[in-house]
DNA sequence: CGCCACGTGATTGTCGACAATATTTAATCG
DNA sequence: CGATTAAATATTGTCGACAATCACGTGGCG
């Protein structure tokens, strides 16, 4: 487990909404990979790194293992979530599902200032699908989702998203470089961006192709994970 | 904010797993409405009732906000959950999508034994509604529709329903006693059931079912909901 | 050599006290 | 009398200490 020293100078540690701060940093840490999987968060280190007494820290692990980062074993401690390829098969259907819904409701009530965001958004993934920048395209990707799942209104079916994505998001720190199909991804957002637009579609066939669309990346996903677990052991 | 003395008295209270232990009761309390909506769960209040420090107290309320009984706000206090009729509104459309991602789900890996106990329960299901015994229905329509999540094999999706059920069956407390239309409820678990056993089941019909019967069930919970409220009015 | 008992260090679990904040009540002024 | 401020009370936030449990290594025994 490494140490959070940038992190910890960043943030005013005067004993007020501890718990808050601290889960973000330690979220962020997770997020970006200084706290790897399987890590047990020990609350002694984390004491010693931040100055603080353990019962801030044992509440922060709680909100924690709300957004599914970590676990939390009664006698044991608390451990950064490891993601198993059963864990990807689990998650993509519900969130296929989940942000179908997402995409009906957001046509339901859809007004002009999402719609003009997504279409930025579109444009950019475009532009990046052009120059091949994989990073850049993702970012553009998940922000095209983002937009439209706060626009649906349904704040239950935000949150659940939000979490679920950001689950996902954190194994996918070294994800970003991998390579998408730009062309067949970009062609759907742009069949979806369309559907949106139109004032006469149906929103049972939106909710349809953005389900599909998604439930699609498993199998992407998978191979990418594959790759990696050969690739580490090819390195041993 | 009423007592918990008899739950008090049932349990362990060696300081061993207290946040455990703490949260079930807690969370049975909810569930039952001796905690009531809106009441704030002060600390030295249950520091009194069950003789213990505040620390695991605290912890409890974190594990009761992950399941979504009450609400944490910083440096105000926890508060049980209200559920207004916006939240409903959003609750059903969530649910019927995951709802029907199950049943797909349990179709595609059903066995002998849950379908038998399906099986069991419909019948029960038809008996309370010959007798019109309304709680009991309900009670056997929700375990009806626990077996073919629990058969789904999808744990993601298994803890997501499990919580949001959760959620609604504690307001339902009262509701037990509301008068569903069985004849049309049972037809459609009949179907339902018609459709697990078949061996040529078009999985999408299943699912499709299967939400649309959930998604119906918003506007009787909604007409419910306000039955209540012009009763609470009127009695004032 | 393998396996179980046992002790030792590491880690989590609980506690009571004090500090900071929020809420209620009381007092003051216009 | 109403509004504003100030004191008091109630409640949450944090801390450091001690207790219980777990993990690991060591030694004895078959």
């Amino acid at each position: 487990m490494k140490t959070l020293t940038s992190k910890l100078k960043a943030i005013d540690f005067r004993p007020t909404g501890l718990v808050e701060k601290l889960s973000e940093a330690m979220t962020e840490a997770i997020l970006e990979g200084i706290f790897k999987e399987g890590d047990q968060l020990t609350e002694l280190d984390l004491q010693k790194q931040f100055s603080i007494s353990r019962s801030p820290i044992r509440e922060s692990f709680r909100v924690l293992e709300k957004r599914g980062l970590v676990e939390v074993i009664p006698r044991k401690g608390t451990f950064v979530k490891r993601i198993s390829p059963r864990d990807i098969e689990e998650h993509f259907p519900v969130r296929s599902v989940l942000e179908g819904l997402a995409a009906k409701q957001a046509y339901a009530n859809m007004s002009p200032a999402p719609l003009e965001a997504m279409e930025r958004a579109l444009a950019r993934m475009k532009t990046a699908a052009e120059n091949e920048d994989t990073k850049n395209y993702w970012k553009q990707h998940i922000l095209f989702h983002e937009i439209f799942i706060d626009a649906c209104g349904n704040q239950l079916l935000i949150n659940l998203l939000k979490t679920l994505r950001m689950q996902i998001m954190w194994y996918r720190l070294s994800y970003q470089y991998y390579k998408e199909d730009f062309k067949s991804s970009y062609r759907t957002h742009e069949k979806i961006m369309g559907l949106f637009k139109s004032k006469n579609t149906d929103p049972d066939r939106l909710e349809a192709i953005v389900r599909t669309h998604i439930e699609e990346a498993v199998g992407k996903f998978l191979g990418y994970l594959d790759e990696q677990e050969k690739l580490k052991a090819s390195t041993k």
